[in-house]
DNA sequence: TAAGATTGAGCCTTCAATCTTC
DNA sequence: GAAGATTGAAGGCTCAATCTTA
């Protein structure tokens, strides 16, 4: 294994799709969930959700349509995701009025999230071992940045606030 | 907007999920998926279904378990994606015995590889646009060496040959 | 009318089970 | 038995349409 980013599958033979930034990305995001997935397995948790939990920890008493723009996912899938969380109870939804949602951890997803801020760092290791401490900085920065910077390309826009 | 990676979102609120890997992968393959099909719209393909191709224009005949280990994904996605290729007239399945395959581009898809020469740069380009050009280099070489280090931790990991 | 939320269809990915053919 | 391939269910994401309530 070469040190300049290619690997031993690249070095004899040329495979385009592998160098398109998309493909690599995908199979990034494929090599995350499934860290997070044998790391989380016992809590039965996925990845989003545990998204919708800390941004639920973080500004509770929000609605749907605020915490579609904290996770940076669409409506439909924040649906699900939300519909989910209550039916596991972890989530508590006080109607705020007949229309709008109010979300709330429950007990047990407070205990969850404690202890899921022992296991989150844990997985993000697994997932930079490959780099060393400067690289994970390097890499780290240049991926919040391309994040932030196309975040309107997104269908799924982040934002804070109304 | 600094320049150190973190936009106007997290200068003044601390908000967890934003800093994890896992999440900002998953925004950014979200970001990339958006990208490709705003570009490629008129055309009717999905970059999976893209990736299939080019794995097939570079290793003509092969089966579905050879094509599984060239794009890196499970054999239930690539049955399912070589079904809608031919479905949609791009890859012909010569059946190499009664149970496996042996999969071609059709002359479509090697007139449609032909305009995509000329967009998968742009869809590129406009993923890495954020970046400059030291950035780009850095990120791509960063993003393909926790790929293919990380190849085995996937579970539909990337392999050449049999 | 606009905002909040949901549903349906198709695509991609994970889990697992199954079925046929070598 | 092992290898190639398919199917089903569930999660996540895209498109779009719909429905109710503020």
């Amino acid at each position: 294994m070469t040190d300049d980013g290619h690997s031993e599958y690249s070095q004899d033979v040329k495979f385009e799709p592998l160098e398109h930034p998309g493909h690599l990305v995908r199979r990034l995001h494929q090599i995350c969930v499934s860290i997070f997935l044998s790391k989380s397995k016992e809590f039965d948790i996925t990845h989003l959700q545990y998204a919708a939990l800390q941004a639920l920890e973080y500004s509770p008493g929000i609605d749907q349509a605020r915490l579609v723009k904290l996770i940076a996912t669409d409506r439909q899938t924040t649906s699900y995701v939300v519909r989910k969380l209550v039916e596991k109870g972890l989530v508590v939804n006080k109607m705020k009025n007949k229309k709008t949602s109010s979300l709330y951890l429950s007990g047990s997803a407070r205990a969850l999230m404690k202890i899921m801020e022992e296991i989150a760092p844990e997985i993000d290791d697994v997932i930079l071992k490959p780099l060393n401490k400067s690289e994970r900085a390097a890499f780290m920065q240049l991926l919040a940045k391309l994040v932030h910077k196309n975040n309107e390309l997104s269908r799924a826009p982040f934002a804070l606030g109304q």
